[in-house]
RNA sequence: UGGGAUAUGGUGUAAUUGGCAACACAACAGAUUCUGGUCCUGUUAUUCCUGGUUCGAGCCCGGGUAUCCCAACCA
């Protein structure tokens, strides 16, 4: 949502199509100038990065209309659902930072709906349908193709009601017969042809027990959901555009059934069809996500490499950024393949006013300043976050033994290397400029098979922050460091990209198709990235033993990082949640 | 020889509804910097094709093309 400011006065505001349809619903009065949203979950996983951006608007557009937005757990099919997600859905919608009104189930109406579905039959609408699922599927055609009516079509409304009963005793096996919607088996829409309304399923529900035995289906269920709570916007994702005169004609049929008599489209729930969330280098589907859990590839749902809400929470994106970034993609109706740099920048903005600034050496080598005294110890303040000194400020130690990033040296450099190395000079964070002597073997010591275990250097008097010479011109940049005898040992867990292709979903399928249909793990191990989770032991400076889980921070020069959940004074744990920008490293490709 | 939806730079969106194609990301170049980060400056599009209406078309009309969705007793 971008404000152009035109002039003075007028401020014209860019919406999506969906605020759009919102805004004239509301200044025609529509619905009483009511708004009423709901995010309907179905409690079978966890919520992912997509379900974030149907939150956004859902609960978003509420509040930003003075609408409220409820929470209806959608749990019509009981083979799949658990109470365990109900708790982890309603815990990452809190995180992002929004608050239902009710919270609601879809199966608070199985009473309601199958009242509605007996009054149906007895209209002529819906009949029981005894044929195999495979003669069904037979009968509907195809898209190009009509279908034929089912022999069961026109039986006499006391059967469908005998049977209907029946289907929900418990005592008929499941599959043998279905409840369906007498509506048009040549229509060209699909679903329309004879939909299924009720299936036997003959298994307890966690909320309802053993009181059902045959339950509704999604195209039965959500029209009349919303209407009878009162939702007036009912927003979905594309796939449910060839939905929509269904869930209309559900809804009808329900006003009629009540004897409603005011128009048809009054005081109706209008569906509106937005783009899902595609992100590059990311699979999104349920399915796939679980063959990664159970063939640990990763290390559960909230892994920070899962794409889920809470792989995400505990990857250390903040919901801010989340929320940022799915406003600056949009909703519209355009099938859109995201960036993942646009998220990352996304994450980087956000966590830039965020993050502590804080020192860890990854790749560790030993600085000596041979000019500094084996004894003495200085103590510098550092700036907790330049970009809000609010933050304050907090105290790091120096001595003459310190550690470097090995990087960070180099003893023949190209020209453009503005680091360390023989007769170079830097300045350390918060401290001196140092210099090494111009002749390696003053400054360079290695082992016996030539790696440089030891660096030498000066510091030259009065560079210090603060004082006198504070200000010297020098070629070098600066670089960051910890006192080795100040310093402790963490793990910091570098995580880089699951995925090594743009499109996991299309190469995975591809490369089924083009091998025998090889399925799950199988499909997918030649696109996942061996390299991603890096497991490192850095030196840290002793401040992180304050910090706690899920601390947004900043490895200086190196990262953004937060604290694992499992993380402990005596044992801490980093995670990386995304890499500075580096020119330098873009310089050498 | 079904129906529905969509099409604006490398990517995603915008264009106050027929009036100078704008913003962000990415890329490249540069300036500043005690983070090679941030901040700042510059460069990168005849709006899928085609014909028409109009003083004027990304937007309206005709004809194409491409992509996505629909044939679960899933949601």
């Amino acid at each position: 949502m971008n404000i152009t400011e035109n002039t003075e006065e007028v401020k014209y505001e860019s919406v999506s199509f969906v605020e759009e349809i919102l805004r004239k619903d509301l200044a025609d009065g529509k619905n009483g100038g009511r708004m009423q949203t709901r995010f309907p979950p179905e409690p079978n996983g966890y919520l992912h990065i997509g379900h974030a951006k149907a939150i956004a608007i859902d609960f978003g557009l509420a509040k930003k209309y003075g609408g409220v937005c409820n929470l209806r757990m959608d749990d019509t099919n009981p083979q799949k659902e658990d109470t365990e997600y109900v708790e982890a859905i309603k815990r990452d919608i809190e995180w992002l930072g929004f608050k239902w009104g009710n919270i609601y189930y879809a199966s608070d109406y199985f009473q309601k709906l199958w009242d509605l579905a007996v009054e149906l039959i007895k209209e002529g609408k819906a009949y029981i349908d005894e044929q195999t699922s495979e003669q069904i599927a037979a009968q509907k055609g195809t898209p190009t193709q009509p279908g034929t009516n089912s022999p069961y079509r026109d039986r006499p409304v006391e059967e469908s009601l005998r049977l209907f009963e029946e289907m929900n005793s418990g005592q008929m096996e499941p599959g043998k017969m279905v409840l369906r919607a007498k509506i048009d088996m040549a229509s060209p829409n699909m679903h329309f042809r004879d939909p299924i309304m009720y299936r036997v399923l003959n298994m307890p529900h966690w909320r309802t027990g053993t009181k059902w035995n045959a339950y509704p289906m999604y195209d039965y269920t959500h029209g009349q959901c919303d209407y009878w709570e009162g939702v007036t916007h009912s927003w979905c994702t594309l796939e449910f555009v060839s939905h929509r005169p269904l869930y209309d004609l559900f809804v009808d049929w329900a006003k009629i059934a009540e004897g409603n008599d005011k128009p048809l489209d009054d005081n109706r729930p209008r569906q509106t069809e937005f783009n899902k969330l595609n992100l590059t280098h990311i699979l999104l589907s349920k399915r796939n996500l679980l063959i990664l859990v159970n063939e640990g590839v990763v290390n559960g749902w909230d892994d920070p490499r899962m794409p889920t809400i809470c792989g995400f929470r505990r990857r250390g994106y903040s919901p801010e950024s989340i929320l940022n970034f799915i406003d600056k993609i949009g909703y519209t109706k355009f099938d859109a393949l995201n960036e993942m740099s646009l998220f990352e920048s996304a994450v980087r903005d956000d966590l830039n006013k965020r993050a502590q600034r804080v020192s860890a050496v990854i790749n560790p080598v030993k600085l000596i300043i041979d000019n500094f005294p084996d004894d003495e110890t200085e103590v510098y303040t550092a700036q907790n976050n330049p970009e809000n000194p609010a933050d304050g400020t907090h105290e790091i130690e120096f001595s003459r033994e310190l550690w470097i990033e090995r990087e960070d040296f180099m003893e023949d450099a190209p020209k453009k290397f503005f680091r360390l190395g023989p007769g170079k000079e830097v300045r350390l964070k918060n401290s001196y400029i140092i210099r090494c002597s111009e002749k390696p073997e003053e400054c360079i010591v290695k082992d016996g098979d030539g790696n440089i275990v030891e660096i030498h250097a000066q510091l030259i008097p009065d560079t210090k922050t603060g004082q006198a010479n504070a200000n010297m011109k020098i070629k070098g940049k600066t670089i960051h460091w910890v006192s080795c005898r100040h310093c402790i040992e963490a793990e910091v867990r570098n995580y880089d990209r699951l995925w090594m292709v743009e499109n996991p979903r299309d190469e995975v399928a591809a490369y089924s198709k083009e091998h025998d249909d090889v399925r799950g793990i199988e499909a997918m191990r030649p696109f996942l990235n061996p390299n991603s989770l890096e497991i490192k032991t850095a030196y840290v400076e002793k401040w992180l033993q304050t910090r706690q889980p899920l601390d947004y921070l900043q490895f200086q020069r190196i990262g953004y990082y937060n604290v694992d959940p499992d993380s402990t004074p005596d044992h801490l744990i980093f995670n990386r949640t995304v890499g500075l920008t580096d020119a330098w490293k873009k310089l050498n490709k």
